[in-house]
DNA sequence: CATGAATGAGCTTTCATTCAT
DNA sequence: CATGAATGAAAGCTCATTCAT
């Protein structure tokens, strides 16, 4: 009897869970099977047990590892030199996945979160951790002049969440809006929201309040 | 020689379909059981099957009806003398029932539609009428002075559609956020989203700054 | 409360019987359903069970008017001036009906006769009726020196029956046989059998032999 | 990395469609419940759908073996030596048979196959492979001298092979029938069918023909 | 490590039958 | 006479999970 190396054991675990994400994207959760995760995975339902105790701890691996990739995404975009830019590209990007691979599960975590407590409390934590990275820009923005000083960071923060929820959303609802406008409306609303007010992001007469 | 009342028969159908909301709200469309739905029902499952021809077209029929009595209470908001407060209290309303009884089936109804393309055609009308009665009210209001008239009336009403949804989710991710707080941030981002430059719709002090 | 007129009553039996008839011909005794033949009879299921107790009533009503019919036609044939050749050609009748409006019920009534006591009766005193008119027709056949008067009658006669059987069967084993080639082996099948030694029978110079 | 035993793999197949075949000869092919062959299988419904797709493929599968058995039955009559005395004894024993352990399934095959096309091309094909057996018999039978030169050899082998569903037939329609009396007029059709005109196949004064 | 045979509870759906009207 | 709403047992089938190898 061999012992576990833990790097590989970790290494096919995380295979696993892409084949998995695959599957319960194109399946949704609870009608994806542990059989097609198998056979997207190549493995047998035997090994599958080896790396994962049920398939609820599957749906909230994959609710875990899918919602840590947005945080990460949401850490780069504040981080970039234009975040409203790079939030509307990112949601530009995102419709653009949803339209050759289909929705994903963003919508099946939210909608598992609201029942399964496990995925809840993942959502939970994740989301807060998300609205924390969104919260420090905001405040970092409101020190530099460029973020309206009166905004509540920490709601502001949750509502431009929420607002990636609705982009996904809007997808599924209208797949056949024009990207351009919408990703055109979208950058003044946030825009608008964010900015002081009189503030320079409104495209007509800005630049003279800043003096 | 009795004919088949058709009026007592929608009735009865309507009953079953409320039951089934309630069912498939509390366990998601996939995970609630047609033994659930006729328990709560109070009929058998073979009588089920005289209103509904598989557990698919119920889950199509709770989509339909969910959506419409979404684009009923749109239609009211939009009717009444101040849209964007209302839209703010219905969201209010919205998170509260969540709270109280659940997060009802919205999410799941656009989890689903990414996939079954009956329920996503059903989505995408029900949107697009919504997004209809937005874009109209948007249009008056740019009439009127009151919203922005460079504002993509169509476009923007799509983005508001998908704040209702992000509104949804929100609850669900932070479902521990100030009422009050959530509110206020919302109405300021809807408020500056749609106001004409320079507008009125600033609270605090805008005209003065305009001087 | 009218009184039952018991000749509207059997016309109205006799009517559901035949549209019952039609289904379990179409769709085999057990796969056929009780709403099936209400819509064939265009009556509720209700009303149906007004004239029959069980579906098990209705297949063996089926089983006993079937066999009754085909006891007829035995009648019919072996009353004819030529009774081997209108055999012949009902048996070709019964392939032409086969090749039209499907199978019938016969091979069905035979499968359930084996497990079903009561059609099994049914079949058995049916048949031996039918083997007493074959018979008789044998004896009367003897008498005339028209048939072997060696041969067993009554066990001739059942012979005789169970080729009526196969006919039936043949017809789903081979659909495309030849009508034509197939009537002639059957004829001399059937007259070799009856004639007697040297006699008559044999189409190809016969009587030349007997010299 | 063990792979699948194909071997093992049709033991365990020919094993169940071993138990089905009891289950679907006892209660018939549409009254037979997949928990009644699972029970005689001794295995788990969940288990038995490893093996067959549906239950239509069961039936598929018997009538198919069932067939096989009945050619290679066949088969064996055709070379032995005296093939009209060995297909009448195992009339015989097929009813002897009969008795014992029920009626079989080859009445259901016939049924079935008049609705279902799978299972009429599964019986079509074995027929015309039993015709083909038994023409060939014919033929040889005829060079031999011993069956008549005229007889159309592929229409007769249809006619005795429709023979054998009569007399499957007969022993349902006549249980009580006297099995001795039953060969000796079976053997007789079946030779005076056959044999040359004049031939040696009538019992009484045939020798002198042969001078 | 890895397999896939095996389980069995539970799923959706069907259908013969009953009954209030 | 006639309806069809209503029942509920049972059907075929699925699938998460276990276990011997």
């Amino acid at each position: 009897m061999r012992k576990v190396d833990p790097v590989k054991y970790e290494e096919k675990r995380a295979e696993i869970l892409e084949a998995a994400g695959r599957c319960l994207a194109r399946h949704g959760f609870h009608k994806a099977t542990i059989a097609q995760i198998c056979a997207e995975a190549k493995i047998s339902p035997g090994h599958l047990y080896h790396y994962f105790e049920t398939k609820e701890s599957i749906i909230a691996a994959i609710a875990g590892s899918g919602l840590e990739y947005a945080k990460s995404r949401v850490a780069q975009i504040v981080e970039s030199s234009n975040p409203i830019k790079a939030l509307v590209s990112e949601l530009e990007r995102l419709n653009a996945r949803h339209r050759k691979t289909g929705p994903g599960v963003l919508l099946d975590v939210l909608a598992e979160a609201g029942r399964d407590p496990t995925v809840g409390k993942i959502l939970e934590e994740n989301s807060s951790g998300m609205r924390e990275l969104l919260a420090a820009f905001l405040r970092k923005g409101q020190t530099s002049g460029r973020i309206d000083p009166d905004l509540d960071t920490d709601t502001a923060a949750a509502v431009l969440l929420s607002l990636i929820d609705g982009s996904k959303a809007l997808s599924i609802r209208a797949p056949r809006l024009d990207e351009k406008r919408r990703s055109k409306v979208l950058r003044q609303m946030i825009t608008r929201f964010l900015s002081p007010p009189g503030g320079m992001a409104r495209k007509a007469a800005p630049q003279r309040r800043l003096i």
